[in-house]
DNA sequence: CCCAATTCTATTGCGCGCAATGGAATAGGG
DNA sequence: CCCTATTCCATTGCGCGCAATAGAATTGGG
């Protein structure tokens, strides 16, 4: 007798899968909102500036590949950043084409004010660090898996190099 | 020797933690994408209607507690359902506060078409479906945790009850 | 019964997330 | 060296999510 359990309703049992991610990532988010609120922070801009602290100067395209972002999501978002005088956008001079991002003095010491919110989310998470290290490569294994399957799969990817034949 | 590891940076640990929930959130939407799209739903808008399906002619307050929604979200969600024919909005006559969303038969019959969605998102995912119930567990876990810390929390909360002190 | 407090929905404004489009700069085959 | 792909960023439009506000209906203390 394997998997003979009750023939659950597939679409209750599901709204309890991927729902239960959904509704965790926005209580979260809100756990996150008052903390990053003194920093004037939202917690997408919070996740760029992570990237920022640990590699000043990179590239509007490297920090989309880093965060899974696009530029129609970052080009506004690190405008607003610019205009709070945390960071600076300038062309690269080599490639014209690039937008490096660089850390302001200020973008820079606040990352000291911003020490204080990983710990308070650990506590508001209720669990030990290890337990949530493990939650995470599980959570992660799944990201990686989806990942593979969105790059396998989208019907017409445009499949041709070079050259088009008229 | 408890938990005397390196003292990693907490600001680069971190990003490891919640972004992993926050990316794996966002992918499993692309993955949902193509799939609702064929249904002309959202990822919200399929939350609703698995709510609807479930229990036809709840109130917009019912819904949003349900899917930790408030009315600034639903009310325009539940307007494109309308408009595109799966849902009625009607005040109820008895309490005319409130809104009952009722399905109509095109919003019904939806649901047979819907059921081919949690399989496809089951085999993306690339696990058992015992993994996956048991992640949600943990998930749920720190859901509640969360759920509790921020009631227990907001800085202030409204306090009195009736009269007021003038 | 009356009036103030409460409940419930709608509206506004802002910030993502993403698809689609456009345009400037670069790279690479001929 | 051209000329065409390609790369990279910006812009537009739509749909959430949420705070704040407003307004109509109901409730409950006096």
């Amino acid at each position: 007798m394997p998997t003979t359990r009750k023939p659950r309703d597939v679409l209750h049992l599901n709204e309890q899968l991927c729902f239960s991610l959904y509704s965790t990532m926005h209580l979260l988010n809100r756990t996150y909102r008052p903390l990053l609120e003194k920093l004037g922070l939202t917690y997408p801009q919070y996740l760029a500036m992570l990237v920022l602290w640990e590699e000043d100067g990179v590239t509007v395209k490297a920090l989309g590949e880093r965060l899974l972002l696009d530029s129609g999501t970052l080009t506004p978002l690190l405008k607003r950043l610019e205009s709070a005088g945390l960071v600076r956008r300038e062309r690269d001079a080599a490639d014209e084409r690039l937008v490096r991002i660089t850390l302001t003095p200020a973008g820079r010491a606040l990352r000291a004010r911003a020490e204080c919110v990983p710990p308070a989310i650990l506590a508001a998470s209720g669990c030990t660090v290890e337990a949530l290290q493990d939650l995470k490569e599980q959570v992660l294994t799944i990201r990686d898996q989806l990942s593979a399957h969105l790059e396998h799969e989208p019907s017409p990817p445009p499949a041709p190099k070079r050259r088009k034949a008229p």
